[in-house]
DNA sequence: AGCGTTTTGACAATCATTCTCATTCTGCTG
DNA sequence: CAGCAGAATGAGAATGATTGTCAAAACGCT
């Protein structure tokens, strides 16, 4: 059930837009992005590819308060977010110190084959 | 804008209905549920009512994966949720360590006026 | 160029959530 | 108890993101 993947010209389209922009942007955002730039893509082909690339891992997807769903292409690697509520800017974080602390919660539980999810959200310095 | 709050019939069956399970349950299910027991309430009003619990933060409110949100009455004060993904069987969790250490990276980057949010999926013993 | 397969896109269909607003309660007041 | 102003309710419409449909277009390969 290998997902075979055709390079075409939309999906680099929207590799490309999410690549223009650091920060977390909404499907709908990124087809009205695209449409303005002159690339013509559909706005179901831009759901579709990003879910392709969310699946492999190849850009992170969170829920804004009002559950849509955000993407941003990140560097490799499990981490987490710091983002600023006010302008979106965002940091990427990492440590071991979450990452054990969960995984010693889970195992205390009896818990196994365990993941989890963390967003941490503030003001940053420029938007005080 | 204090939300004043008057006490209904249909608020407390909200309520019960929300404490009779100790898994997270979404809007629909619990409407679903309420009729079946014979209550009459209308999906805008179990909608309201979770959203205000939500806001005074008597329940606890999260998204599954697809969006939804779902929620659980939670013993009060700040904690985080490690939940079964084959049963829901939910346990509450919480420590010093994560909260430190959230601050601490904030703070790190300048970011005040912090929150976060934390939860943990797993198989738990039963389900294994 | 020809062919079987994959991808696309316009549009319809879902589905959770919110909005509207006329009607029904609730807590007082006299 | 009757009356009133404000709050809450509910049936249904409206919204808005996401997914499904399916014929047409694009690919990769021979
Ligand atoms: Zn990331
Ligand atoms: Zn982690
Ligand atoms: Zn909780
Ligand atoms: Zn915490």
């Amino acid at each position: 059930m290998t997902t075979t993947r055709r390079p075409t010209r939309q999906q680099s389209a929207v590799m490309d837009a999410l690549g223009s922009t650091r920060d977390f942007t909404s499907a709908q955002d990124l087809h009205a992005q695209l449409r303005e730039s002159g690339e013509k893509v559909g706005l179901a082909t831009v759901y579709r590819t990003l879910s392709s690339l969310a699946d492999a891992g190849d850009v992170d997807v969170l829920r804004t308060g009002e559950g849509e769903a955000v993407y941003r292409k990140c560097s490799t690697g499990h981490h987490h977010h710091l983002v600023c509520r006010a302008c979106g800017r965002t940091v990427e974080v990492e440590g071991p110190t979450v990452e054990r602390w969960t995984d010693a919660v889970a195992a205390e539980h009896g818990f196994s084959d365990v993941a989890h999810t963390l967003e941490i959200f503030g003001t940053c310095g420029s938007c005080h």
